[in-house]
DNA sequence: TGGCCTGCCTAACGTTTGTTAGGGATGGCG
DNA sequence: CGCCATCCCTAACAAACGTTAGGCAGGCCA
């Protein structure tokens, strides 16, 4: 119960990351118990000694997808709480969510690339915490608006539904190795809270 | 080569929208030549009759996919060229991208969901397709550079990737029955265009 | 009428799927 | 030492997979 469980989450927690992996990039169906085992060096019987079936991989994989972008995202709000400017409290949630969908998290970039094909009941079982982060985004969003920061006529829903929509596509292009996560995000605030057309328009 | 081409044509043609439908629902491998033919009301034998393999059906819904969207884009672009301004001409061309996405095509959808999870010789054979409708995007958006309309110091390719990212991204919470999709367009439309901070900031 | 083409069928092939049962090795603890 | 838990293995199950071969009905054309 002390040290043993420190080997044995270690190879839990790699069968989770590598299993994020692969169904980023093969979909839900398309990845088998034998490939997960096989990407750990493993054979796939040995997977049940960790998880119960396929599916309790699958929904912890999601679970903490959105659990990380929630960490990264929060912490980016409170380091930048009261100081910084409107659109730089912007910039750095912004930031937040980029680099844990871009650099950090297999799981985050998984659940976005899979959660509406996977069976209904794991969804289900996935939807607190997606709230969860919604909320978390609501709430900053309702804070700039209730400052006078955000324009009285911009719906704060549909615009957090188009903004986590921009950021969660760029998986599907973006490539970290040149670029600058951070660059990228400076660019997307710019464009999104300045606008891309010279002078207002109705 | 007359008449009986009708009735192979309208049955090939339910065969490839009933595909879209499901490889947009389940993903690619979740979908089975035999969950094909049953929503055919067909046996999966029967099936290679019509292609010759699960990828070859694949192939056509993806390129009709960018297909559909490009020729819905295009008519709208040229609907407004010359006469509207700049805000309704992007009002238009992604008012045409959502009713192509979220209406007409279940083909752009499945093209949307599924396109990264295929095996890469498909992708592949799919991406001079892509590629036309990202050049129509970036004419249009040069155009309206040249003019002078779209800020000088915005990127057009960032924009493009961002843009075409948060519409696709509507495929995953909107809900066509109740909600107008042009109205979506103009709220996404006056967002873009205008930003969602009050005053510019940088 | 006889033959051909079209469109779908059944039955089977070899492989892969998720999952289970049972066994063997390792190592800490009495 | 012997015991027990941990961790992974092999072997097998039934089901589902993509695909193929061969056949049967019906309409077209000679």
């Amino acid at each position: 119960m002390t040290k043993e469980n420190l080997q044995s989450d270690t190879t839990r927690d790699r069968v989770l990351s590598t299993s994020a992996g692969l169904f980023c990039q093969h979909g839900y169906a398309g990845v088998s118990m034998r490939k997960i085992a096989e990407s750990c060096d493993m054979k796939a019987g040995s997977l049940y000694y960790h998880f119960a079936s396929k599916d309790e991989i699958l929904i912890e994989v999601l679970n903490m997808g959105i659990e990380r972008v929630h960490a990264a995202v929060a912490t980016a709000l409170s380091e930048s709480a009261g100081t910084a400017s409107a659109f730089d409290r912007l910039r750095h949630a912004i930031s937040g969510h980029l680099h844990a969908l871009l650099e950090y998290s297999s799981f985050t970039s998984a659940n976005v690339r899979i959660f509406r094909q996977v069976p209904e009941a794991v969804q289900h079982s996935t939807l607190e915490t997606r709230r969860r982060y919604e909320a978390l985004w609501d709430g900053f969003l309702g804070d700039l608006k209730a400052e006078g920061h955000l324009r009285s006529d911009v719906d704060i829903r549909s615009f957090r539904l188009m903004l986590i929509g921009a950021l969660n596509a760029t998986l599907d292009w973006f490539d970290p190795a040149p670029g600058d996560i951070s660059e990228l995000a400076d660019r997307y605030a710019d464009m999104l809270a300045n606008g891309i057309l010279v002078g207002p328009q109705s």
